[in-house]
DNA sequence: TTGACATAGTTAGTCAGCTAACTATAATGT
DNA sequence: ACATTATAGTTAGCTGACTAACTATGTCAA
């Protein structure tokens, strides 16, 4: 995702709205602004587990194997849930069975499956990376109070609704 | 950035703040929604772009230089303006000089520098894309009234005043 | 004035995503 | 029962970001 830095000023969105009739000024800038926030928000996120080693793909793996109560799962149900594809999936549990923070078990009633199970050393990671991100991201999010946090679930569930629209 | 197919329901988030008491579950599930729909919708305008043979790199490349009274600008203050590294825009701008787009004029007072120019093509280029964008982001936002645009705005100035929290 | 540093753009190599094709195994319908 | 189809995971190769190193040119201070 761009970083869209400069982003266009309601001077320069006027004057293409003259050009392209269309254009719908305020949701342009609305549109403009949540990718711009997220974009940076996601950067930040990255800085923050990098320096625990990690990068959103192997944390997000390792969350999901933790929110199981046998802290396993297959790598097609973590590709799913991860939102990838079985190719990058097996990409990611090589990087963290490298380190030693899941292992393979091959599965014994289905041979063509296998399962990922995290480990003791991912846990421990989790038990490190998961507090830290929690307090940055508190603070990061203080000054939004609970009406404005509900407020900001109903703006993006209406956003998202329109995204089909958008394809 | 990851897709984040499957977001933590709030007793997911529950049993977490059990073992890590920092986390604050309406700043987490805001946070995660914020970049679910921003993921959702870049790659929603990356499928809307690629029916014109564009991604958003290119795309928002010819748009800055569109901006331009001159319609040129240098790589390095695109560079800057999007967001990406000057080697990353030596790319974009080879792909956009391949197909015609954009053009590479040598500048007479300072021999290391170059002028991208936006060609005729690339500019009709643009008056095919940006209504077809603007027709679609009008739909996708309509369900927006503006007092909720302008709460979203209000409310991603917060979150962003906080990112450096999260580094 | 000239040596050190700064700036503009490019090149080479890395990385994490992707698609498409592959192997092995399981399930299914005739 | 067995040929076809579906599923699980991997591999190979592509892409567009990135960093680091490079060439060429400009700037500035001793």
């Amino acid at each position: 995702m761009l970083q869209l830095r400069d982003l266009p000023t309601t001077a320069v969105l006027e004057k293409f709205a003259e050009r392209y009739p269309d254009a719908d000024i305020t949701a342009i800038s609305s549109f403009l602004h949540l990718l711009r926030v997220a974009t940076d928000l996601s950067i930040a996120l990255d800085t923050c587990l990098s320096k625990h080693g990690l990068l959103q793909g192997r944390w997000w793996v390792l969350i999901l194997l933790m929110r199981e109560a046998s802290k396993t799962a297959t790598p097609s149900v973590l590709a799913d849930k991860a939102g990838v594809t079985r190719a990058t999936m097996t990409g990611l549990i090589d990087g963290l069975e490298q380190v030693g923070l899941v292992e393979r078990v091959y599965a014994k009633d289905d041979r063509r499956s296998i399962v990922i199970h995290l480990t003791e050393a991912g846990q421990a990671k989790l038990d490190v990376v998961m507090p830290d991100y929690y307090r940055r991201l508190r603070q990061c999010m203080q000054e939004l109070d609970e009406k404005k946090r509900e407020e900001l679930h109903l703006i993006l569930d209406l956003i998202n609704a329109g995204i089909p629209a958008l394809v």
